[in-house]
DNA sequence: TCATGGTTACAAAAAGGTGCGTAATTTACG
DNA sequence: CGTAAATTACGCACCTTTTTGTAACCATGA
């Protein structure tokens, strides 16, 4: 998903989130602050190629703040800025949603008698 | 994104939202009732392929229906289900989010003194 | 024959993975 | 004391996989 064809808020979010590893780490981040090896470490199956550019991505949107401290083994701190938390609840929403989709289907019954 | 990293919903709602044309489609059909053609004039860049595609991927996750009429030319509608409407004011919300993040950022002196 | 809604095969493009290199500084070792 | 190794967070080049586009084809019925 290159660039955009309408110029529509909706179409330039999901641009943004699009993808298997921006919602998982802004969940992630919306712990608290975390080192890149933490990320590493929470979901062990990303690229540490695709790491630094998802978060280079949600830093350039505003999302996520990269903060470099001096030393040893360079150390690098990810959180959520503001805007970011205020994305939080959205995506959990959305999650919810998702939930609500599949307990009505997957056992349409069984819901229908414990309602 | 073929496959699931873990089994949390939202990564799997990100699967099923996630691209360009998703959330899209379900704006326009949030509108009412569209046959295939109506949606390819909204979006004219879709391919035909991709519009299937997709739309059949929305279908087989209940977010919409697709109904097939006997006739002359073929002619099929789409629309949302319930559950496809409930989603409709969550991608809404992600839009306004995307809105004031950006109002923030771009002209941030200008809103300090608006507001 | 045309239009509608769709499928299939093939090609192009985009996304993603692997592995090596690098910076800066501490610790370990002979 | 000199030096080599380890650590962390990347960047870059190369290659594979996945996604998307293109184009051609199919069925229906006026």
């Amino acid at each position: 998903m290159k660039n955009l064809v309408s110029r529509c808020p909706i179409e330039e979010v999901m641009q943004l989130l699009s993808g298997r590893w921006p919602t998982l780490l802004i969940y992630y981040l919306s712990d608290g602050t975390k080192r890149f090896s933490d990320l590493q470490r929470d979901n062990p199956t990303i690229s540490h190629k695709m790491l630094t550019m998802e978060l280079r991505k949600l830093e350039d949107a505003g999302i996520v703040r990269r903060t470099e401290f001096e030393g040893y083994p360079r150390r690098v701190e990810y959180d959520l800025t503001a805007d970011g938390e205020r994305l939080v609840p959205l995506i959990d929403a959305l999650g919810d949603w998702w939930d609500g989709v599949n307990a009505a289907t997957d056992a349409p019954a069984d819901q229908a008698i414990m309602i």
